[in-house]
DNA sequence: CGCGTCAATAATCGATGGTTATGATGACCC
DNA sequence: GGGTCATCATAACCATCGATTATTGACGCG
């Protein structure tokens, strides 16, 4: 039972007529014939009358009729999702992401996303990058965004590289002053947070390395209170770009620059299982949009 | 997009294994792995991603697989489908009958059809020939039965010979001679019935051709009404031969022989589309039960 | 570090399915 | 009622495609 013979088989039965099934399928007549004549016998069972004025179905026939159709539907239908799918227009798009990608970066580029893509299923799951990471592996997601971490099964994509900014009041004396040393922080507040991210141990190892010992600290569980205490003068943070954007455009917080400190980088991957192939779809076009000019 | 790729893609779906899905599928694995690309290629889409460990399935190929098994299962429950038809296991078999076969032939091979074919949707309709015809012509029954009766697209199958019969009660004088002239019913009632049937201008015929003019005629729409009469002593009549198996059986009746009158037979046949080919599953068991040796 | 597993590639061969050309059969129409 | 038309079947030929065997290449594992 070949796909060419169904075709036939459904063409004639639809035109009554050889000849015209085998115009509507551009190839000759005898070959629909063959093609009749193959299934007629693969199946033991006359699908057709033969009539001087055309075929007309036999009780077989009807009965193979719908099979036929819809076999054939099935098909149709799998080249237009598939289509549909490479297009990026429909679909899926489940993301895990660190709590910082998903609280600073994925809103506006979900936001552009969307307009493109006003159909596609949109999921996002916020976790440490390793609970990310067992979101790829366990294909709950189909993307994860966090900071590189290594797995045999994860393919690490650089998306951008974020940054530890210190920033300031725009009140506080380091605020004209734009840069200062890293020992200077000694006499200040620090304002770190959230002890399970990364950006804690990034933050002490950086002070460490300095001999420095903060006269005090101020240990907080999300970006957002750490920014309203440094806003408010509390105290000084090293706090990742990603999260100032707005404050900073608003000039409510300043950056600081650090002098005889290299710049601590944080870079920002995608994460995706290595057999899930070359994306493609949705996630492909999202990917696009992160690597994109001005994704961050 | 071909059966056997679609095949072949299931089937490592399945497996996730080129070389146990070719095992699988009787082939080797060079011919599972061309027809994959050339399905890929088609396709414009990678559907496994080729690990060292096996062939696992890209956001395409979870796309495609439940398109391609609903295919595949079509054609399956197809092959199904057109066994049981042609088992006569299954299927339809709507039947047209003329009133006397309706009433006295089809219960008997209704049962015995039954009997072998429990899950076959059984129809009857009965009309005269003429509209037995009609409904064979439109489609409404896939057979027909009654007296022959021409037309370009009906093709007729002769299934027995019914007989009109002269019956008389057991007390009659006639049931002792077992046979009379056909001259001597003129002096009898003579009991006709339904005007609209064949039979009521076969027998009048025959009583013209031997110049008979029977003295008097109770005229019904419905042989058992006649044959009650008739078992009444009212009067004598020429019924179908099969509308007397019972009372004949139990010598209600009597049969009496006509002397210097041919037997007037009358065919029975089936009615069937022309167009409709040889009949397969359900009809052609019910036909091969009714050319059968005892089907009257 | 070689071995085993698994997929891809190459070369060859045969089957299959398509094409052109022609035949057979019945319907239709003057 | 015979020519004509339409329709499907058949025949002969040819190219393409798909399967096979044999081999290569990549990678994990003991």
């Amino acid at each position: 039972m070949e796909l060419g013979q169904l075709e036939a088989f459904a063409e004639i039965a639809r035109l009554g007529n050889v000849s015209r099934a085998a115009e509507a399928l551009s190839v000759t007549q005898p070959a629909i014939t063959a093609r009749l004549r193959t299934l007629e016998a693969e199946l033991d069972t006359e699908l057709f009358v033969r009539g001087p004025r055309g075929m007309s179905l036999t009780d077989g026939g009807r009965a193979l009729l719908p099979y036929a159709q819809r076999a054939l539907a099935q098909l149709a239908d799998a080249r237009k999702a598939l289509t549909d799918l490479r297009s990026g227009r429909v679909g899926e798009l489940f993301i895990g992401a660190a709590p910082a990608v998903s609280t600073y970066v994925l809103p506006s580029v979900l936001k552009a996303f969307r307009e493109k893509h006003a159909d596609v299923r949109i999921g996002v799951s916020t976790g440490h990058t390793e609970e990310v990471l067992e979101m790829v592996l366990r294909r709950q997601v189909q993307l994860g965004l966090g900071r590189p971490i290594r797995h045999p099964d994860a393919e690490l994509i650089p998306l951008f590289d974020d940054e530890l900014l210190l920033v300031v009041s725009r009140h506080h004396p380091f605020a004209r002053r734009g840069r200062v040393r890293l020992e200077e922080l000694g006499t200040d507040h620090l304002i770190l947070f959230d002890r399970s991210s990364s950006y804690y141990e990034l933050t002490s190892s950086l002070m460490r390395q300095a001999g420095v010992v903060p006269e005090s600290v101020i240990e907080l569980d999300n970006v957002e209170a750490a920014k309203k205490m440094v806003a408010e003068g509390l105290g000084v943070a090293l706090l990742p770009r990603m999260a100032l954007a707005a404050e900073l455009r608003a000039r409510v917080l300043r950056p600081v620059g650090l002098i005889g400190a290299p710049p601590v980088r944080r870079p920002i991957v995608a994460i995706r299982r290595r057999d899930a192939g070359t994306a493609i779809g949705p996630v492909a076009d999202f990917l696009a949009l992160l690597q994109g000019p001005r994704a961050r």
